[in-house]
DNA sequence: CGAGTATTTGAAGATCATCAACTGTCGTGG
DNA sequence: CCACGACAGTTGATGATCTTCAAATACTCG
């Protein structure tokens, strides 16, 4: 089912629709390609391949095999789980340069869904266990990687465990902020929440409509400067 | 500060008290050495150290540097995080064959305490990098490692955001049961507790009064047969 | 413009937390 | 070996936070 990179990039201008040359690519600095050498860098351009993913597509599914590492080029997207009884857990949210299916599983973990229309680049493991006989920084990359997932996911353990909803709600803000907020004039940030309410619920552990409250509070108290469907407005941090 | 590898092993039956040689280790299939040939292996017997750790200390403190990949070769550790105001979320337990310290860091993500007298074997990750050249499977072995983590996580973060109390307790029942427990006759389980209520209690994100009642209550109604400070009777899952 | 969805707001209720007292267990020392 | 003190765990009563159910409003897309 994937092979549809030919597709147009539609309004994402960032990114043209024909395998462009890695040369131009947004996050080759971030990703595992800054570790290669130029004739490893020269393989990878022609293994790698490009593929769209549309708003609401999953890119991998609870329980579905997956055989390639996904680089998310441009985009975002939504990882959650869910319980036999529907019960979701949204686990993560990734942005341009992260990193999913760090491992070949017969069985993914979870699902990974594009929250608007979105670009990845894609290698199929097999391949890539080629290219780390030469280069084996790629691997410390992934085993660093692994390890920056490990770690922002016991930051999750312990926003769950252990904190108010209130300090969830400005935890989720700090975070996003640090991964994707802009500058908005000298003393604001602009936060963009590229995913509805419910994920951001569902990732944070609280109903809808306690977080529509909390939302609703922190604008009130002047923590949140702007409080949009799509993004906030924040005074700078210290 | 690490280097009591000679002390003796106390209690511990299992762990000799002398460097003994990795033929007799327990955990030798479930570690990284399963992945060597005899001449790397050779090596790494060499470098490879071990250590008690006392009940209640820690072997690896959030915030401070750490150099060696660990694993629990006897016993049990706590990991935890704390927030800035003292509250505690346990983030998961280490039994026999677990490691931390997958990557030498900076500064520690978490806090790693032994919930008994436990014994670590370790390898400073200058020597494994030596060792991983001539055997990659190493790294591959971390990376899967990594992984296993992750998803082990991952469910920590479905039980905490949605699930409750009654819950959360019989998953922490169900992991602990799986990776410690033991038939006890042909109807029951025996699955030990080798933590206190308060580390139970902090890992689901549960205060200890809510945690002893729960469990309580489980009790009432048949689904725990015995309940013990260190360990609970359970019937024999389907 | 209108249907369907997303988000907000309101009122009532449940689960879990808090505060407090009590009981059981472990280890130490007389 | 028993007694005592300290800590671990349980139980009870009350309360707060967050959830649930319900309905109104805002937004998006065809």
């Amino acid at each position: 089912m994937p092979d549809d990179h030919t597709k147009s990039a539609e309004k994402h201008c960032v990114a043209p629709n024909r395998p462009m040359t890695c040369d131009l690519c947004d996050v080759r600095e971030r990703s595992i390609c800054a570790d290669l050498n130029p004739r490893e860098f020269a393989h990878v351009e022609k293994t790698m391949a490009r593929r769209h993913v549309a708003k609401n597509k999953a890119l991998m599914a609870e329980g579905e095999p997956n055989e390639s590492l996904y680089i998310v080029v441009d985009g975002s997207f939504r990882l959650s789980k869910m319980l036999e009884d529907g019960r979701r857990q949204v686990t993560g949210f990734l942005f341009r340069g992260d990193f999913i299916g760090v491992r070949s599983t017969q069985s993914s973990a979870y699902t990974a869904e594009a929250l608007e229309d979105s670009i990845v680049c894609f290698f199929p493991h097999r391949y890539l266990d080629e290219i780390a006989i030469d280069s084996p920084g790629v691997k410390d990359r992934l085993i660093a990687r692994g390890q920056t997932e490990y770690h922002k996911a016991q930051d999750h353990i312990v926003l769950l465990g252990k904190k108010t909803a209130e300090e969830r709600v400005l935890s989720f803000i700090e975070v996003i902020d640090k991964t994707i907020g802009a500058d908005e004039g000298a003393q604001t940030r602009a936060v963009p929440f590229p995913m509805p309410r419910q994920d951001v619920a569902d990732y944070l552990g609280l109903r809808l409509e306690t977080l529509s409250r909390t939302l609703a509070a922190l604008k009130q108290d002047g923590r949140i400067l702007e409080l949009q469907r799509r993004f906030v407005v924040i005074p700078k941090p210290k």
